[in-house]
DNA sequence: ATTAGCACTCAACCCTTTCGAGTGCCAACA
DNA sequence: TGTTGGCACTCGAAAGGGTTGAGTGCTAAT
C-alpha cells in the first residue's frame, strides 16, 4: 500500500498548505500553489484515494480536505524535510540558553523558556532523572534542635536539600558521625540503589542509640527519595489561545485545564520515555500527533520531545506541545538545537 | 453627595443580582426579585441618579444596567456583609492546609493551592519577603574543585541555599575558616543589612589571601541577596476561561498573557504592598477593582491580596484574581481563613 | 416623592436567500 | 490505463430582514 509518488507530493502540499493556511484546501488551490503539471481533476482522483487510505479527510462534504493524524504521521515520518536555522535564528537561542548559570536547574529552565520563545508553543522540561546519579556528598546540617538539614551532593553537580525533622536532643556531634558514616558507606552509589536498609547498614557501627539513629536515617532516606523525584516546568501555556485551532472555548479550556496538571504530564512523558528506551528505538526527537497522544484535550496537538543529557548516567526531556497544524520541521530543528546547545551548557557545568 | 438608603439597597441588590447571574439587571426583575416596596418606575429614577453619579452603567441603551469600577468600589467599602464560611468549607480548607509539612515554602503553596481551589480562580503567593530576618547560620560546603554550596539558615526557619564558583585551590579548611568567621560576625543582622561591606569585614581576621578571599566573599553574599529576592507562584490561570467574563477569546488572551509574566504580576503585588504599609492604612485584606489595578488584561479582574506572617518580622501575600464581578464576600472570608490557618501552621513550623 | 402609562431602542434570535469553493462522477481522450 | 473537461450537486458562511422582548426615559396624574 505504497503511496506512489504523486500522491506522496499531493499529501505533503495538502499538509504544506494546511499548516500555512488554516483552510481545508481544495483541489484547485493546490494547482494554484504548486506545480503539479496535471489537472485538477487528476488530483480530484488522488485525493479521494488519499482519503480512502485514511490520510486525509474533509470537515464537511464540499469543503477542500484537512490532514488526518494518519496523514500527519505519514508526513512526518517520510515527507517533511527538516531544515536548518538560519544564523540570526541560532544567534538568538544561542544567547539566550548560554551565560553565566552555575545550577543546572536553571539552565534548564532557560532552555525551556528559549524554546517557547522560539517556537511560539507551550514549552516543558523534565527535571533530570537522577536514579541512575551517584551520591557524592552527604552532609547533615543542624539548624535548630529538633530539625536538620539534609544536603545532598549528587554526580553531575546537582545539589538537592531538604529540611527533616529529628530527636530534639541529638547532638551536633553525633550527628556528624551518622552523616559521616552514610556518607563513607553509600558515595559513588547510584540513586536507586539506595534503599532504606542500605541506608541503615551503612550507619549500622556509630555508637548512637537504635531509637534515635532509626529516625534519623528514615528522614536521610526520604530526603534522598526525594531527590530522586521527577518535577516538570511548563512553560508558554497562554500561547496556546493564539491559535485559531483553540479558538473555541471548550477546547482551550479543556487543553489548558490538563497542562495545568502538571503531575499528569509529567507522567506521560515519562511514560513515553520509558517506552522508548525500553523498546529500543530511541530517535533524536519524538512525535505524538493528536490522538496518539493520551492525556485529554490534546486531541489538537503534537507533542514533541527529546533527550538532554547531563554526564553519562542522568538524562531528561524537553519537548513542545502545539497545535497538531504546526509546521513540524522548523519545530524540530529548532528543538534539535535547543537541545544541543542545553547539552553543551550542561557539559561545561561537571 | 451621600446616597440614601434605598438607593445603596438598590445599589447592593444590583451587584448582587448582576453578580448572580451576569445579566445587566433591570428595574422590573429588580422588583421581583427584592422586596423593595415601590414600583419599578421609582427604581428607574433611582436608577438613572445612580448612572448619573458613576455608580453603574449600561451596556447599551436598552438594556439593564451593569455596576461599574466605582459602583463594585462602594459595594465592597461599605455595602457587603462578609459572611461566615461553613463548617464544612472550614473543614475542607483545614484539611488542605495542615498536614506534616516541614518546609514553608511548601506549607504556602498548599495554601495558595487550596485557595485556587476554594474560589475557583486564579491564585498567587508571593515568597516570604526576608530582609527583615536574620542570618541564623551560614555554612559553605566544598562540593567539588571550584565549586561550593552556600547554605543559609535565616530565622523563622526558611533555608536557602545556591551553589557558587570558588577559586580551584582553595581548601576546605581555609573554607571553614571563611564561613566561620562570617557566620560569627554576622549572624543575627537583618538580611537587608548585610552588604558587601559588612561581609568583608566580618571576614577580614581570617588568614586568607585576600584575591582569594575576595572572591568567596562576594560569592557568599549573593547568596545572601538571592535569599532576599522574591518570587511568586501563581495556579490556577486556566479556570478563569470558565467564566462568560472572558468568553472572548481576545481578553482570556490578554488575562493570561500578564499573567504568564510573573515577573510583572510579582511587581505589582509588591509595589501595593509597600504602597499599603507607607501609607500607615493596612486593612486585613486589599481589594483593586478593573481599572484600578495597573496590569494590562485585568480591567474585567478583581485582585484581592492579604498577609501572611512568619514570625515577628517576615511577611508575604497571598492573594486571589478573579472577575470582578465575583462574590466578594465568599472569596474575602475564605481568603481570610486561609490566611489564618496558613498563620498558624507557619507559627508551628518555627 | 411616587406611580402608571406609553413611545422608543436595540441586541438577540430566527428565517431565508445567496454565494462560491469544493466535490464526485462521467464520458472522452491520449 | 491514466488524464482531462464538464457538469450537477452539496453545504457552510455570509448577508439581509423581520420579530421579539426586556429595558429605558419621559410625562402627567396621584
Amino acid at each position: 500500500m505504497e503511496l506512489d509518488d504523486r500522491k506522496k507530493r499531493v499529501l505533503q502540499a495538502i499538509v504544506d498548505d494546511y499548516v500555512a493556511t488554516n483552510e481545508p484546501v481544495g483541489s484547485k488551490s493546490l494547482i494554484e500553489r504548486h506545480d503539479f503539471r496535471v489537472s485538477s481533476a487528476t488530483l480530484r482522483n488522488d485525493m479521494a484515494e488519499l482519503e480512502r487510505l485514511g490520510f486525509i479527510e474533509k470537515p464537511h462534504t464540499s469543503a477542500g480536505r484537512v490532514p488526518s493524524d494518519r496523514g500527519y504521521r505519514e508526513y512526518v515520518d517520510s515527507l517533511m524535510k527538516i531544515d536548518t536555522l538560519t544564523e540570526k535564528e541560532q544567534e538568538e537561542i544561542e544567547s539566550n540558553i548560554s551565560g553565566s548559570v552555575d545550577e543546572a536547574a536553571e539552565l534548564i529552565k532557560n532552555a525551556t523558556h528559549t524554546l517557547s520563545e522560539a517556537t511560539g508553543f507551550v514549552s516543558l522540561s523534565m527535571s533530570p532523572r537522577l536514579r541512575k546519579s551517584f551520591l557524592k556528598q552527604l552532609k547533615i546540617l543542624m539548624i535548630e534542635p529538633g530539625k536538620a538539614l539534609v544536603v545532598l551532593v549528587l554526580s553531575a553537580g546537582v545539589v538537592k536539600d531538604k529540611i527533616v525533622r529529628i530527636p530534639n536532643f541529638i547532638t551536633d556531634e553525633q550527628m556528624m558521625k551518622i552523616s559521616g558514616s552514610i556518607e563513607k558507606n553509600l558515595t559513588g552509589k547510584p540513586l536507586d540503589e539506595i534503599t532504606l536498609v542500605t541506608v541503615e547498614t551503612a550507619a549500622r557501627d556509630t555508637e548512637i542509640p537504635v531509637p534515635l539513629l532509626k529516625q534519623v536515617l528514615y528522614e536521610a532516606y526520604t530526603a534522598i527519595k526525594q531527590a530522586d523525584q521527577l518535577s516538570i516546568y511548563l512553560e508558554g501555556e497562554h500561547k496556546m489561545l493564539a491559535y485559531p485551532d483553540f479558538s473555541s472555548l471548550g477546547r482551550a479550556r479543556d487543553l489548558l485545564g490538563t497542562l495545568s496538571d502538571s503531575g499528569m504530564v509529567a507522567g506521560y512523558v515519562n511514560e513515553m520515555e520509558n517506552l522508548a528506551t525500553s523498546s529500543g528505538k530511541k530517535d533524536s526527537y519524538m512525535i505524538r500527533i493528536g490522538q496518539e497522544i493520551a492525556l485529554e484535550g490534546l486531541d489538537d496537538c503534537s507533542f514533541i520531545t527529546a533527550t538532554y543529557n547531563m554526564g553519562d548516567t542522568v538524562s531528561g526531556n524537553i519537548g513542545v506541545i502545539g497545535p497538531k497544524r504546526m509546521d513540524y520541521s522548523r519545530v524540530i530543528s529548532k528543538m534539535d538545537f535547543v537541545k544541543r546547545k542545553l547539552n553543551e551548557e550542561l557539559k561545561k557545568l561537571t
